[in-house]
DNA sequence: ATAATTCTTGACTAATTTACTCAGGTAAGG
DNA sequence: CCTTACCTGAGTAAATTAGTCAAGAATTAT
């Protein structure tokens, strides 16, 4: 049982643009340089994404991908779907052909296992991790490390509005 | 994220194990030919399985492979862990150096996925499956389709003297 | 004994999937 | 109109999967 780098690259890639939602959209360049994965595989990842509604491509310059909705309404399941194209474990993808054109005698353990699994990634979304204590302090020191200054620079800014606000 | 077929067939013929527990070992000759495994590929699973103490070897005519434990104390986790090496979706396999030998910002998402997922797969037994009302009844028509004759037969018997003991 | 049965092991391989690269677009902003 | 950045599709090396093949070792039945 394994989740492809493809899923993971997704649901990472993710979480970056959910961290720096409130900074405006975040470019695959800066992604790719800062998490170590190739460009070109990522656009093939966010190309998924997209397809799937779950974020919105800004051309031009100071463009770059944001979140298509709050990050309280993206969990795991959608960006693993999304990117990986299944979560499932049966062998019939769910269709109870598996042996000899009938249900085999372990499908419903399989078809359960897949619903189960589905559910427990559909409950953990994005903002349950993007909003852990000291995360968006550790992003911005990150992002300062990998020269993404002026994200970190407009991420800082809104941390301060907040603070000003509370 | 998905299943390989080594899990899958690995828990599907554990399975089938555990049906047949009271009835004495079974073949993997049997095995092969009724869920449509190749017979050298399962000897590959079922060393692994022994190797991990979750089945027992019986040579000879007459024999066959047999759970090492009660199906009460065997569980899905224990299985795909066996035949397929991990249940892990970490990118560094829990040691924490996913990005520049640092623990990367979502290491933690990836630990806590990867431990709910074990203790999910873990909480599913065997037993429970293999004691579902009926399933007994429906793996003995089975093996009598399959010309699995004598399991058939000896798990017939055990039905019965259980159905006089109550 | 010896033949039949079944597990046991290891080495080898075709096919598929993964994780990319490359080469060319297209849209938006300055 | 030029730079930035998204967007798309085709191709590909490496790894993994899902097997095959061949030989041997232990056990039981005759």
């Amino acid at each position: 049982m394994r989740l492809s780098t493809k899923g993971r690259y997704g649901v990472t890639a993710m979480m970056d643009l959910a961290i720096h939602d409130n900074a405006g959209p975040v470019t695959l360049a800066d992604i790719s340089q800062c998490q170590g994965i190739s460009l070109s595989y990522l656009e093939q990842l966010f190309s998924k994404l997209r397809k799937h509604k779950l974020v919105d491509g800004v051309r031009g310059p100071g463009g770059g991908y944001r979140l298509a909705r709050p990050a309280e309404e993206i969990n795991i399941a959608q960006i693993i779907t999304a990117v990986d194209e299944k979560v499932d474990v049966t062998r019939c993808n769910h269709e109870g052909n598996c042996q000899d054109g009938v249900r085999c005698l372990t499908h419903e353990l399989w078809e359960e296992l897949s619903d189960r699994l589905f559910n427990f990634l559909s409950g953990i979304t994005l903002a349950q991790f993007a909003n852990r204590p000291g995360i968006h302090e550790l992003a911005i020191q990150r992002d300062n490390i990998n020269g993404r200054f002026i994200l970190a620079r407009r991420q800082q800014e809104v941390l301060q509005q907040q603070r000003r606000a509370s």
